[in-house]
DNA sequence: GTTATCTGTCATCGT
DNA sequence: TGACGATGACAGATA
């Protein structure tokens, strides 16, 4: 504490009692530092005795140290000395009647120091605020994206049209809510179905388990062979509709509307198929089919011509083809313990089962997926909710940090300019003013004020 | 033709 | 041990 850095004023604690205490003025125990060292001017006026208690007032700043040099300044900015100690501390001249500090530093500090630091706090500003507009942009956006998965009339919708069109046949009442149209689906497909081809090995197939589970059987590969992925459209031969010539979105639609999760019609489709989709979607009859499924398809031609047939998806054709006898609904929404059940009721081949148990954790799969995606998309949105309340308070903190720079430095100005003050006041035995390069006010614990000379206090640091 | 996005699927891990 | 959910990675389709 004897010695700190540039920003502390010459006012420095002595070690032990001083020799020749001075006293600068009454009411204030100031012991002389020379014998014989008197104020000059004894009867003290009122000015000095204000300055001096002001002075008195500010004396905890003996101990103050800048703040600056504490921490790192680069987290924020970087900060200049904050007070240039002009013609004090080391300086060597100093006239009787010097220029104020205050007026030196608001000429060079407070344009110097701070004036590079306005702009730097304004810089950060204009960065923050171009976050803020980035990130509300994107917030917005996902924000947008994930209300619009939801489509929550969609899905009341659907689930509305579920619950209506449960089911014909099925041994078991499903209670599941995310049954849909499709389950109502022959799968054994009798009829116009026996002679149906499979179009596994003709398309995609990225949906066989690739050792998983056993290699899965198809009328064309009854050895289950696998295989690779192709293009969907690079082959569909179904007998039993236009399949050909839907899309893969018509196929993803479809096989998106059999989904559990409420994003029933994806935002993809959405915005892809339009508001006509949507409404067809909406309008859409789940009428029985030429062939007397009970299907839902937002790409259903008009009618008058012969309805499409709603685009079976992979796992839908390969359940056709073995004949699978039970909805795929119920493959992949079935507790463990009905599904197992349902298994019982049915005597299937190691191909039917090895297919049915794919079909579920197929399905059950893309549920995950698309869950997961939207909890991955709500993480981005709240995180990014996160930075900007962060932005802010860094904001906020830099610009309260900036005021307290401020408020310190007229403070050490206003001191500076108290202790020049009490300096050209003060006389010695042969009434000249002590030099405030050579002295330096000093303050006892017990609250005592000495004017000590530098070379005293060099040797008193010394020990 | 390239790129970004969406979606389904697989593999893997943990429960 | 099997079922299941979560998630990264990949591939295909599409705008």
């Amino acid at each position: 504490m004897c010695s700190t850095a540039n920003y502390v004023l010459p006012l420095r604690r002595t070690c032990e009692v001083l020799a020749t205490p001075s006293r600068v003025c009454g009411g204030v125990p100031m012991p002389s530092t020379f014998p014989g060292a008197r104020p000059h001017g004894a009867p003290q006026d009122t000015e000095m005795d204000v300055a001096w208690q002001e002075l008195m007032a500010l004396s905890e700043l003996q101990e103050f140290e800048v703040p600056g040099e504490g921490y790192e300044p680069t987290q924020y900015q970087t900060m200049e000395p904050m007070v240039s100690m002009r013609g004090y501390g080391t300086a060597q001249t100093h006239s009787a009647s010097p220029p104020t500090a205050c007026e030196l530093i608001s000429a060079d500090t407070y344009n110097g120091c701070y004036s590079e630091e306005v702009p730097v706090c304004h810089h950060q500003g204009n960065n923050a605020e171009a976050t803020y507009g980035h990130s509300e942009y994107q917030l917005n956006e996902r924000m947008h994206l994930v209300s619009s998965q939801a489509l929550p009339s969609l899905t009341a919708h659907r689930e509305q049209m579920n619950m209506s069109g449960n089911s014909q046949g099925h041994r078991r009442a499903s209670t599941f809510f995310s049954q849909g149209p499709s389950q109502h689906m022959q799968w054994t497909a009798h009829g116009q179905n026996s002679h149906l081809r499979s179009a596994d090995d003709l398309e995609s197939d990225s949906g066989l388990s690739l050792g998983s589970s056993p290699p899965l059987a198809s009328p064309d590969n009854p050895a289950g062979g696998v295989p690779g992925r192709q293009s969907l459209d690079s082959g569909m031969t179904y007998s039993d509709g236009d399949a050909d010539g839907m899309t893969e979105h018509a196929r993803r639609a479809h096989a998106t509307s059999s989904n559990t999760q409420a994003d029933a019609l994806t935002l993809r489709s959405v915005k892809q198929h339009g508001q006509a989709a949507v409404l067809n979607y909406m309008n859409s009859d789940f009428g029985v089919s030429s062939r007397g499924s009970s299907q839902y398809n937002i790409y259903t031609k008009p009618q008058g011509s012969a309805s499409i047939p709603a685009p079976l998806s992979r796992d839908e054709r390969r359940a056709t083809s073995l004949k699978i006898p039970f909805p795929m609904e119920k493959i992949i929404n079935l507790p463990v313990d009905d599904f197992n059940e349902l298994l019982t009721q049915y005597t299937l081949t190691d191909s039917q089962l090895a297919l049915v148990r794919d079909i579920r954790r197929r399905g059950k799969n893309k549920v995950a997926a698309q869950n997961c995606r939207k909890r991955k998309l709500e993480s981005i949105v709240h995180l990014e909710r996160e930075l900007n309340q962060l932005h802010g308070q860094r904001e906020h903190l830099a610009q309260e940090r900036l005021e307290f720079q401020h408020s310190l430095a007229f403070i050490k100005c206003r001191l500076t300019d108290l202790y020049t003050e009490v300096f050209s006041h003060l006389r010695d035995e042969a009434g000249q003013p002590y030099s405030i390069d050579d002295y330096s006010l000093q303050q006892t614990p017990d609250g005592k004020i000495y004017l000590v000379p530098h070379t005293t206090m060099s040797k008193r640091e010394q020990c």
